[in-house]
DNA sequence: TAAAGTACCGAAACCGATTTCGTAAAGGCA
DNA sequence: TGCCTTTACGAAATCGGTTTCGGTACTTTA
């Protein structure tokens, strides 16, 4: 201890008054009320003043204190993140660039974030309602979309900003919503595109539960990428509900046990994909070879195995930055239902993936 | 969207006037002075107005505005807690537990959780200084320590309140600061003597770059528990500075290219710890029988790994819970030397680890 | 019974901003 | 010159709370 306080070599003084707007003000020879609107663009103060007092600002190193402001205006300049505790696979090792991406993004403008959790919808609500009440957050990004997201709904009937990430609503028009999305559908249908060229006909798919839209938009993603391709859909090569390593393996075997299994599957998710590697191992076969995945997620495990997975990454904290812009862009007064945003994910080729063995 | 609105259950009524103070005095028939005394405990209250209000408060839904008393208090409730997105290993898969510990625990007292993050050293105390000046906190939750944590150092000259996870200073009195721990150093002891009742006389440690306390306390734990077993240290069984799998593989492989290997490897960290069961694979050993491990964490994949990584595992969302909790203490009024917490880790027994074989 | 406490509550100032309203000076036009 | 707008700023109200300061009414003490 005695040594850090030695090393210090920062500012001593401990109280360091901060400077107020009267401050300022005095300091200007004006009253509050105009360096107030000069430091808010108001129309009704000449250029001159404007100036002035900007520069004055900066020099005194004024910054306003954003409670006082939001006593007045009601809003705290703050966005709010619900962690849902209960879910299935937990963020995995996104969440770390997701949460960078948004406090980047909502700090150059001035913004921060407050995050809360939950441990199940009712809590979800209470959270939300809470945070709300308090006015501790003006608006909301909600991750981890789904078919008539609750949350969603119940911020609509509350009128609370938000926006998603992920479409909301599979097959419904999603007006007047704010979302950002990567394009999961055209990944798989990339995906699929990518094995036919490679000379696979027979292209598995695995999928995760229904209720998620992403898995939903990667199934259809998968039947275009077929459709394309001229190569009729089996139903048999489509196994849904699949959401860890585990029932990855088991969607793997069901897959190969068919009569005339699959050369080629195209996992939803990385995690699922991991699976196929453990059935391979059990079986003898040779990924890349023997069998062919093609995967989505860009988890770091799947560059780690061998041979690594050929996947399509999401970039986490692009879309945190973009989900944070959105909001900001939505809480100063643009319509939701211009702030939509889709992009492409990138493709990471690996050795998971080549052209179909002769048997 | 129009299935979305037809949906809601909930109440309609969009603007919902809240209940502001005032409102609750005239409700009341008292003053707003009166009551906000009432509801803070002042003794210049009777005992049964006291009780009326609160009653009143909760019928009616009241709940303060945090930024409106902040203007007048100065105090937002709310814990700071900046990531560090330019982190050697980014935090892992226990950030959502590690968060979901913290915003649980806050959420109880009434507090809230406010992140931003940074890229490096400069930018840290940018960030720290923005969300202080700005109000936007009140204390801070710091994770991963270092050995004359620049944090601590910053926030102690500016007299901010904060929690560290993972005691500062290897060495050094921590006198007056606050912080909870894992017991790395047991959990190493812990470790080497678990290894020598199965047998090992030549057990070798592999840790991480000295600068983090953590890997200094882990050596500690490993050389104590040699001495412990009356196991003389050999400088030649003991590897710092190695921070990932492939790093982790590397040293592996330098201490079984001993003329004397060691028989068991204790690791300071899981993830380095796989690096050993890729070299393991290379060189046809098995382990848990040709080599034994332990290691320290307790990440999802060394569950998943065969045999099932021994480890002892840290409960990241029990360090988030009581890191909120003391930090809360602490801005009450509690004396930062006060609140310290050390914990032991979790044995989680895996197949990793077995007697040594006879060559 | 008068003086001195004590218990309890109201009135008003205050925190640090924003915003409404009023008004003096400058400019435009006949 | 006289009247009407603008232009640009000050005065004061306001937001939703907290806190200081008095001032009753009721006890206690002398």
């Amino acid at each position: 201890m005695e040594e850090i306080r030695d090393t210090v070599s920062h500012d001593q003084e401990a109280p360091a008054r901060r400077v107020r707007l009267s401050d300022l003000a005095t300091a200007l020879g004006l009253t509050k009320s105009t360096v107030s609107r000069a430091l808010n663009d108001y129309a009704d103060i000449s250029p001159d003043t404007r100036d002035r007092v900007r520069k004055m600002a900066a020099q005194m190193g004024y910054a306003p204190m954003p409670s006082a402001q939001a006593v007045r205006t009601g809003r705290v300049r703050a966005l709010g993140l619900v962690l849902e505790l209960d879910a299935p696979d937990r963020y995995g090792p996104f969440l770390a660039d997701f949460l960078g991406g948004i406090t980047q993004a909502a700090s150059v403008e001035g913004w921060t974030l407050t995050i809360a959790s939950s441990t199940s919808r009712a809590d979800m609500e209470a959270t939300i309602t809470r945070l709300l009440q308090e006015h501790k957050v003006d608006g909301f990004i909600l991750p981890r979309t789904r078919v008539q997201d609750p949350r969603a709904i119940f911020l609509q009937s509350k009128r609370v900003p938000f926006v998603l990430f992920g479409r909301v609503g599979y097959g419904q028009r999603d007006a007047g919503l704010s979302w950002y999305d990567v394009d999961g559908s055209g990944a798989m249908r990339d995906g699929v595109a990518r094995l036919v060229r490679l000379g696979h006909k027979r292209i598995g798919f695995v999928g995760p539960c229904e209720a998620f839209n992403f898995a939903m938009l990667r199934r259809d993603g998968y039947r275009e990428g077929l459709a394309l391709a001229q190569i009729a859909h089996d139903p048999a090569l489509e196994i849904m509900g699949v959401s860890d390593r585990a029932e990855g393996a088991v969607a793997a075997r069901a897959l190969l046990d068919l009569p005339e299994p699959p050369t080629a599957i195209v996992y939803a998710t990385d995690a699922t994909a991991l699976g196929a590697y453990d059935v391979a191992r059990e079986r003898g076969l040779t990924i890349g070879r023997d069998l062919s995945l093609i995967a989505y997620d860009g988890i770091p495990e799947g560059r780690m195995i061998e041979p690594p997975l050929t996947t399509f990454a999401v970039d986490s904290r692009h879309a945190g930055e973009r989900l944070a812009a959105l909001l900001i862009a939505q809480l100063r007064g643009t319509p939701a239902e211009e702030l939509t945003e889709l992009v492409a994910a990138q493709l990471q080729p690996g050795g998971s993936d080549g052209p179909p063995r002769m048997t």
